[in-house]
DNA sequence: ACAAAGTGTCCAATTTTTTGACATTAGGAG
DNA sequence: CTCCTAATGTCAAAAAATTGGACACTTTGT
């Protein structure tokens, strides 16, 4: 199966050249701004599959928060589409807390191309192979039940259903 | 509402009497192990809220193998509970794997109290206020519906429900 | 030892899901 | 352009799941 667009955001056009070259062989086409702004207008137009994303705009000022916000603006509006951040520094705080607003993955410059591909195919599988409807909901209610400790009145009442509805998807797990 | 208990794994008992005394106050028991091999048994007997585990055990090995493993273990048997990491050194590469594997969140040492007390809390919060399963399944439903760009037939079969339900859900909604 | 909360089980009423069908509307291939 | 396939929107009846209430019993905590 082929692999679609790419939407890769980097203030250094020397990076979305690089960019381009590295993955345009895999993907249909590799869409590239200077500057976030239009992000959510192109990924409105476009079927964008992927988001590469750098971090560090305002320049001088590299605590990513310009980066964390778009991020957050992507995912909101495209929860399934996974973003890859790209920094030039090994900031562990900035990679928490990337991953922790949904983040598929951080890669630092100067990157690996092999690993970058992989990295982007991987994220991109990953958010094409959905599990079933049933799955995630059984998955949920164990949850639920587990931080619940056993509690199964509780555990409905928190999942929001009857705790005859419970003892239903327990059982058809 | 009080906070249960946590279970700390450092092969450094130096650090083990260090997180007794900056979370003594706040938890009801901090039950440490200075190896992992006994993290699950603990847990089956014992009610954890949040785990704090050390990522490098082997010495001289720094790769965080085996702390991934035992993430990995922890998350597969309780996949509600929040794990910590704490590794020596600020290794971003064994960051992302760890919050891609499920981590709750990434600490350096040495690391500020006040923070990470922050942090677990944090954790245990987010862990305890599951979302209702309506909630869960309209989230799942729309994310199915964007990664088949709008195809319903398709996104339908993915989720593993008929079309006609997928309607419903959407109007639910 | 008592009261409150939770469990397992049952029922009838209601709602949701399924299955199958049908006419209509894109989209792609020749 | 035209045909063919896939997808849509909508309907109806059968099957399945959810609800709310009830009951006796057990567990839990004070």
């Amino acid at each position: 199966m082929k692999y679609g667009n790419i939407l890769a955001i980097d203030d250094n056009n020397a990076i979305l050249t690089a960019l381009k070259l590295c993955l345009g062989d895999t993907f249909q086409d590799i869409i590239t701004l200077s500057q976030p702004d239009d992000i959510l207008t192109i990924m409105a137009q476009e079927e964008i599959e992927a988001v590469i994303l750098d971090m560090n705009f305002s320049l001088g000022i590299n605590t990513g928060h310009d980066g964390i916000f778009w991020l957050q603006a992507i995912k909101k509006h495209h929860p399934n589409v996974p973003v890859i951040l790209l920094t030039a520094y090994a900031d562990v705080q900035l990679a928490v807390k990337g991953l922790k607003n949904g983040a598929a993955d951080f890669v630092t410059k100067p990157w690996d191309n092999d690993e970058l591909l992989r990295k982007i195919k991987d994220a991109i599988d990953k958010s094409r192979s959905l599990a079933p409807l049933s799955e995630v909901e059984a998955d949920h209610v164990q949850r639920a039940i587990d931080s619940c400790h056993g509690n199964l009145s509780k555990a409905a009442d928190m999942l929001g259903v009857s705790r005859q509805t419970l003892y239903n998807k327990m059982k058809t797990k």
